[in-house]
DNA sequence: AGGTCTAGTATTGTCGACAATAAAAATCCA
DNA sequence: TGGATTTTTATTGTCGACAATACTAGACCT
């Protein structure tokens, strides 16, 4: 009766599952995902097991050598560095895009929320929580009115940013100079500027990066 | 007793015969892909088919509705759009890493690629074949050195690039210019500059995305 | 006749068993 | 004893059959 009642399969429940697990950490990196294992832990049969960790392949968490099986993907420096690359040449974009296609509803919205989730104020500085970081970013992907771009970011791109930031600890230290950068990419955008939009973007997930690159190096 | 015989399952090989087919253009877009069918057809099970088929999901060229089927992602002017904004983010993040991170002896490479692949010359101007400009984008999204954009590029940004390419006839108008842009960015790359070469890039793919528009919207 | 409900059909989703491959263990040979 | 070779074992790749779902066509009611 409900208009758009998607229809989830029962791989589509494991894929899920499985990728909450991988991204939380309860299942580490660089883990065996044995087949026959998952099958009994979950009560399916072996094909949907497959279907679903080709899938977590597909979104590049898990990697898959033919007649030897899957591993979740480990954590290197390296990837880090790649990842970030990346998400800065897309998320740019996308800031820029919404600069230019959000509607003013949309834009509204974004300012609301960058100040609802201001929560906790101490010493003077706004402190985020990791909730409205996410909020943010994913705001920002759909207002580009990008399907294509958007669908990257959310289905592969965030899950590995955030199996990096779960994995290494990462519950919240730059959160509050990371408001700062949060609120004058949305003026940017409110202004229909591009060119800031995008720019500031790029800045906003470089610092990221050397926050959490400070991180694994240290770890290592 | 070779180093690196990468072992091919045979759903890797029905894989890339339907993406060569889909590209290609041999089967439309929009078309409907029947399990049984395609089974019956490459002599294999449907859980192997299956498999190919998520694969081809997993890159984009297919797309899939449960207990409905798949069916070959229908080209739209909305969707040509939101990929080449989504390759010029890419491309242009490939072109700063590559004058970055390349070698010398592949910038070289790069160089003397373009250089022979100019041959045509009419009117005193150099002529493109498309294989020249598939070549470069190549080697520039390997010399980036980073695995993830060029696995992005290679796997599934390209293949959809070319499906558009292909089936909208565009067998080589614009490839008189596109030399000269190539060499520019070649150029910067050269002087390792990071920030000329992406800008260049980006340009190179907006006018490109300019020229297939007009084609689309002159076929709908 | 128009629309709704029901039965039938075709296609996909799921399953358990078998085949093929690769890693591990045991054997053989210098 | 050490290293190569064979055998064993465990895991993945592939298959055909069954179950569940969605589309189609027909019956039924008003």
């Amino acid at each position: 009766m409900t208009e758009f009642d998607t229809v989830v399969t029962s791989a589509d429940k494991v894929f899920t599952s499985l990728r909450k697990e991988i991204v939380e950490g309860d299942v580490g990196a660089g883990a065996k995902l044995s087949e026959a294992e998952l099958s009994t832990k979950y009560g399916v049969s072996r094909a949907v097991v497959r279907e679903a960790i080709n899938r977590l392949v597909s979104i590049n968490i898990v990697e898959r050598k033919a007649n030897v099986g899957a591993r979740v993907v480990s954590l290197t420096l390296q990837g880090l560095v790649e990842l970030y690359q990346v998400r800065e040449a897309l998320e740019g974009m996308a800031a820029r895009l919404a600069a230019q296609n959000m509607t003013d509803l949309e834009v509204k919205a974004l300012q609301s929320l960058i100040d609802s989730h201001s929560d906790k104020v101490v010493d003077g500085q706004r402190y985020y929580q990791e909730a409205g970081d996410v909020d943010f970013h994913y705001q920002i992907a759909k207002g580009s009115h990008n399907q294509y771009l958007f669908y990257m970011l959310t289905n592969s791109i965030y899950h590995l940013v955030r199996m990096y930031r779960v994995q290494l600890g990462m519950a919240g230290p730059r959160v509050s100079t990371a408001y700062a950068e949060h609120k004058h990419i949305v003026q940017a955008i409110g202004n229909r500027d591009q060119e800031l939009a995008e720019m500031l973007m790029r800045r906003h997930i470089l610092y990221s990066r050397n926050n959490i690159e400070r991180k694994l190096e240290e770890s290592q």
